[in-house]
RNA sequence: GGCUUCAUAGCUCAGUUGGUAGAGCAGAGGACUGAAAAUCCUCGUGUCAGUGGUUCGAUUCCACUUGAAGCCA
């Protein structure tokens, strides 16, 4: 029988964090972070990452573990938490995957897999500069649905991210996007993958989100940017954190400090926005009320649990 | 108190030489397989401040009322 793993999502500051480490507590869980942000290190604030106290000596997996000057993908991901879900499982505990990078939970979910492909830093760089004119990019537009066809049918003209995906996975393999897809759902899913949501009334989550970043930068996030640009030389994918680059401008002062509060808060509503559109999309998920009190929805998630357990020994 | 200007979408404002109106922002919905806190797509009816008048017809012209801003006392 494939081991049971919780995984918890929801949108930014629904409060996955303390749902996650009471149910921890519970059944003697272990936690998995699914965050793109939170893995890098001097990156705390803005990431609203656990802190120790929080943690209640809960061990964290791929969290605050790489340098900021690094990328990191899906892939390494999806290798990352099946690493560490085996890890726990050996133990004994339970594992508990949780966060808001729906395309990390997606890969892990289902299974996903991924072929060796090495990153070639020139080829985006001349692909990115292409795609800057609108000239250059109806030309890769084009290239890329000569190649792939069937992916094209789906990205948007403009979308230019996507569309030198195409052309780089081509480039490093020799196959199109859509084979690579193909390949990579031919294994079984190894876990068997119980989802939970937390959601909140829109008002107030963004409620929350603007009272969290106001707690930011109570807590020192300027202070944080400040020592992240001096330590650290480039930031492949790690200033794409919200708040970071908007600090970032207003240093330079290209925004006001009201202006930089307000775009960081409009930001983190957009992206919470974008999170539930991700993961309303998934049917299986199990959606919890997070004005419930903790207790409650740590009860509900482990009825959930026993539920499924009573319904597999019946079958 | 007098004069002037303004009053249109949640906000900032266009516009209609009289045929009931449209941008940006905000907001909402959606997509998503190696950058994903990224990237991209779609969505604009509102007593055109109120009341009356002129007119076949007024948000547009006129009068008054209310509110705001400015100038003069």
């Amino acid at each position: 029988m494939k081991p049971i793993i919780v995984v918890i999502v929801g949108p930014t500051a629904s409060g996955k964090t303390a749902l996650s480490i009471e149910l921890a507590k519970k059944i003697n869980g272990e936690i998995i972070s699914a965050d793109s942000m939170q893995i890098y290190k001097d990156m705390d604030i803005g990431t609203a990452k656990v802190t120790k106290e929080e943690a209640c000596g809960i061990k964290h997996y791929l969290v605050d573990f790489l340098s900021p000057d690094k990328r990191y993908t899906v892939s390494d991901f999806k290798k990352d938490c099946e690493q560490a879900i085996q890890e726990i499982l050996r133990k004994e505990k339970i594992p508990i995957v949780v966060g808001g990078t729906g395309l990390y939970i997606n890969s892990l979910i289902y299974g996903v897999e991924y072929q060796e492909m090495n990153f070639d830093e020139k080829y985006r760089k001349e692909l990115m500069k292409k795609a800057e004119t609108s000239q250059g990019l109806e030309e890769i537009w084009e290239n890329a649905c000569k190649i792939d066809p069937i992916s094209m049918k789906k990205i948007s003209k403009n979308d230019k991210k996507r569309i030198v995906r195409v052309l780089e996975i081509y480039k490093a393999t020799g196959k199109t996007k859509t084979e690579l897809e193909v390949l990579s759902r031919q294994k079984d899913v190894k876990y068997k993958f119980k989802v939970f949501g937390i959601n909140l009334e829109r008002e107030k989550l963004y409620e929350k989100i603007n009272y969290r970043v106001d707690l930011m930068f109570e807590n020192g996030l300027e202070k944080e940017v400040k020592n992240l640009i001096s330590k650290y030389s480039k930031f492949p994918t790690a200033m794409q954190g919200l708040g970071y680059k908007e600090v970032v401008q207003y240093f330079y002062g290209l925004l006001t400090y009201d202006e930089m509060i307000e775009k960081i808060k409009q930001e983190t509503r957009r992206y919470a926005k974008r999170q539930l559109t991700w993961f309303r999309r998934n049917k299986e998920i199990i959606w919890l009320d997070g004005q419930n009190s903790l207790q409650d929805n740590v009860n509900n998630i482990i009825k959930e649990l026993y539920e499924g357990e009573g319904n597999k020994r019946k079958t």
